[in-house]
DNA sequence: TTAATAATGTGATATAAATCACATTATTTT
DNA sequence: AAAATAATGTGATTTATATCACATTATTAA
């Protein structure tokens, strides 16, 4: 299916370190490594699915079309596994992946993948652990997103975006207005209001696609008052 | 630790069905039983927890505090396990869940929870698959909580109770109104409102505790349009 | 390099829903 | 059964933010 050996890959996940050498051919000859540009789709909403994704290098926006607009769900950064609930739990994807920037990402037979749950249990412990995480950063997200009003949202989503994805407070931002809008659930020009604000304020710098966060107090104070 | 036999258990879940002889007695000796009464706290956001807890019988509010008030993120029926993300994930319960009706509860060691993972790919993959299940709700409840305007998430809100919390059109109410506004994320005084108001259109009929979903296109109709 | 297209900014206006204030009705407690 | 407390309903008012309409600035294609 491809000639990259998984014993050796340099990106193999923390799951994907407990297969043993067999394991390791298995995953080899189900899995297909896949490049993506900023802007693919990695995979569609309604769409059949039987691969999990797993992204090697690169950023990815997880998002649901609702009645009004799209929702961002989430920003994913390599690596990690992407479709487990959809490919576990359904034959349909609930939701699309879309690439933010370049993007490197391994497409695995669903079938490999539960043999590996099944077999290896450090394996699955990883992959449990995974999901916990992404059901604690929902939890989270929700409630950021159902009790703050716009700007303690945006606050908290600058703050998210800083310390989670590019771990500095400086960062080329990778989703546009109408992004960054779907992600805290607000018009595009209400974001672009909010986010000038901030600029105005002096709270955050706006430069170009570079965002820099120059008083996180004010930005944690708005994030926790709503 | 209790006097209950796992092997026998009536209200075993799924996972546990996987159990060996051997480690439903491990289960056993690593389980306690405890009932609830409605309106108990089963265990609290900010408390540390080295339990998962499984469901046996009735209702649970999941929810979470925020900065404005409290969010019910999920209601959860027996059989379930709660509080994976947060025992698996971290020591500290990053939410809350409250008895909604009389519960009986199983107590179990995390680690003997843990150690069923490693050593049955059975019992971890019907835990990955509740966890699939949970982040598709959470998706789709994400969406339908920014993207509508309250009437579509109240209508919304219903249809969910009635399929998949109670299976029928009428139902006992277990949600208070100030509940059932943290729910759908908005206020008491307007969630009231607006199901007055779908009573007044003949859409539902509210009587005591008891709501009947009348005309179900109609409620679908208003949580598709936002 | 110019034209075409997409992304972003910004004022004016409309509106959904929060908040406030209080009435009414249930449910506990004494 | 009466009193106290909690839950719910409802009008008036305020407010945050969506929407509309268009200007400006980037980016891409010709």
């Amino acid at each position: 299916m491809n000639n990259i050996d998984c014993r050796y890959c340099e990106f193999k996940s923390t799951a994907a370190s407990y297969l043993n050498g067999d394991e390791l051919d298995s995953l080899r000859s189900n899995c297909a490594q896949v490049n993506f540009k900023s802007g693919d789709i990695i995979f569609k909403q309604d769409a059949l699915s039987s691969n999990i994704i797993y992204i090697q290098t690169g950023f990815v926006k997880v998002h649901m079309g609702g009645p009004e607009r799209e929702s961002i769900l989430r920003i994913s950064k390599a690596p990690t596994y992407l479709g487990i609930p959809t490919t576990v739990g359904d034959r349909v994807n609930h939701y699309s992946a879309t690439a933010l920037t370049d993007v490197t990402a391994c497409f695995i037979d669903i079938n490999a993948f539960k043999l590996f749950i099944y077999k290896n249990g450090n394996f699955a412990y990883e992959i449990i652990l995974g999901l916990c995480r992404n059901e604690l950063y929902h939890f989270h997200n929700c409630v950021n997103l159902t009790q703050k009003q716009l700007n303690g949202r945006i606050a908290g989503a600058l703050l998210f975006i800083a310390d989670n994805i590019f771990h500095k407070n400086e960062f080329k931002m990778i989703l546009n207005r109408l992004e960054f809008a779907d992600m805290v659930g607000s018009s595009r020009e209400s974001l672009s209001r909010v986010l000038n604000k901030f600029h105005e304020e002096n709270i955050i710098k706006i430069s170009g696609k570079t965002i820099c966060l120059v008083n996180r107090e004010a930005l944690e104070r708005i994030s926790k008052n709503g």
